[in-house]
DNA sequence: AAAAAGATTTAGGCATACCTAAATTAGCGA
DNA sequence: TCGCTAATTTAGGTATGCCTAAATCTTTTT
């Protein structure tokens, strides 16, 4: 296993693929490699029993992809709480530190790490952890944006890309924060938010990424 | 910059590259590389600026070289620190599991790491943690079999091999310790030892690898 | 000073993981 | 169903970093 091939399994992982087939451009896009190198390593790959695949066609994780996806996101994650919660990161910073880290940390360093964390659930940015047995719990959420004007929340998730991290710890966002919309701007303008009381603007494709509890819907 | 050229400089750093010249040989039984290819990167390592070198004479780190290494070196003792205080590691697992992570740590995670630790002087094996400003301060220490029978020390160092370290730390010893020899084997034979109080025989072999305080010879 | 021994370099290869350009295939709309 | 387009694969090539075997240089020994 290599750095490479553990992003090809983490893309495919997050691309849905233990569920569906995921296809080339998609990896060549998430990955920012040609599509011709996308199918050069995904025949590697299937060669070493990580992925189902079938040219034309798309590819699948097999139970062993599957393990090596998860342990790599569960590595990662365990290090963004390590970085925010006892090294003063931001929430980019640790995304972007923990993107390297994940590649070189050893089964036990990521148990121990576990241990010293106490088992965090989730990831600064809201997202599962998996745990050591693979399970990853997850639960309903919405993007904001599909929030009727009004409708009160709760922010669980957001996305993970550096400049919308730095917008949205800039403006106060925050996982666990009570949020209602106060006013939507027409054709997908910007948006108004109460946040945890305090009013914020926001823009509607920022709006997209962040995910919030998905309230009953009569 | 890659990890293998950093463990390049990393070996000739410890091999004296920043004072004499280093020997192709030493390097490649160090790194366990082939000679040819140890000549190769070090082509490599010199047009980049980081060496210097002249064929069939050796090696020398340039300053910015010598910069790479010793902020290798720094987050490798850095780590280790973290490990052993924090994740409770072993000695030989410290040692293991930093030389990974020294190879993926950007400068900002080692000013925080170091803050974190609180600025630690020494790594858990009694090595110098280079300052960020790349200073290195060493004591005086000479190998504790060279030590008169009778005559006590503390000790403060010892040699990072996973074997030696793994049977040092299951007899006891510690950075800090005191010690006396208490007996010593004709023809290089095994020590024994006043530890801290505690009587401990010890292979001549591995006592070369311990270091203890210079006392005043006479 | 010559020969032997040891260190180093050169030459020729291999594996990985990328790329571009040129086929090829699949899927969709006319 | 034919053809067009988009996705994918194949072909040919590059850069890194390693290897072995064969020169070549240096140092030591006789
Ligand atoms: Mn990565
Ligand atoms: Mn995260
Ligand atoms: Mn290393
Ligand atoms: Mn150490």
């Amino acid at each position: 296993m290599t750095p490479n091939k553990e992003d090809y399994l983490k893309a495919i992982y997050k691309l849905g693929g233990m569920e569906t087939l995921v296809n080339n451009k998609q990896i060549a896009d998430t990955l920012q490699i040609a599509p011709a190198s996308v199918t050069e390593m995904l025949g590697k790959l299937k060669r070493e029993g990580l992925i189902h695949y079938e040219a034309y066609k798309g590819s699948r994780l097999t139970s062993e992809g599957i393990g090596a996806a998860i342990s790599l996101v569960r590595g990662h994650r365990l290090w963004e709480v390590f970085l925010m919660r006892h090294l003063g990161y931001s929430w980019s910073e640790a995304h972007e530190d923990a993107e390297l880290l994940e590649h070189i940390t050893p089964p036990r360093l990521i148990a121990r790490l576990d241990q010293f964390l106490n088992h965090p659930a989730y990831c600064p940015h809201g997202s599962a952890i998996p745990r050591s047995d693979g399970q990853v719990d997850c639960m309903p959420l919405q993007p904001l944006n599909l929030l009727f004007v009004g409708e009160a929340s709760r922010i669980r998730r957001v996305t993970e890309e550096k400049g919308l991290l730095d917008y949205l710890q800039g403006l106060g966002v925050t996982i666990g924060a009570s949020v209602r919309i106060v006013e939507a701007g027409a054709h997908e303008g910007p948006l108004t938010l109460d946040l945890d009381g305090k009013r914020v603007q926001i823009s509607y494709k920022a709006a997209c990424q962040i995910y919030v509890d998905e309230t009953a819907r009569l």
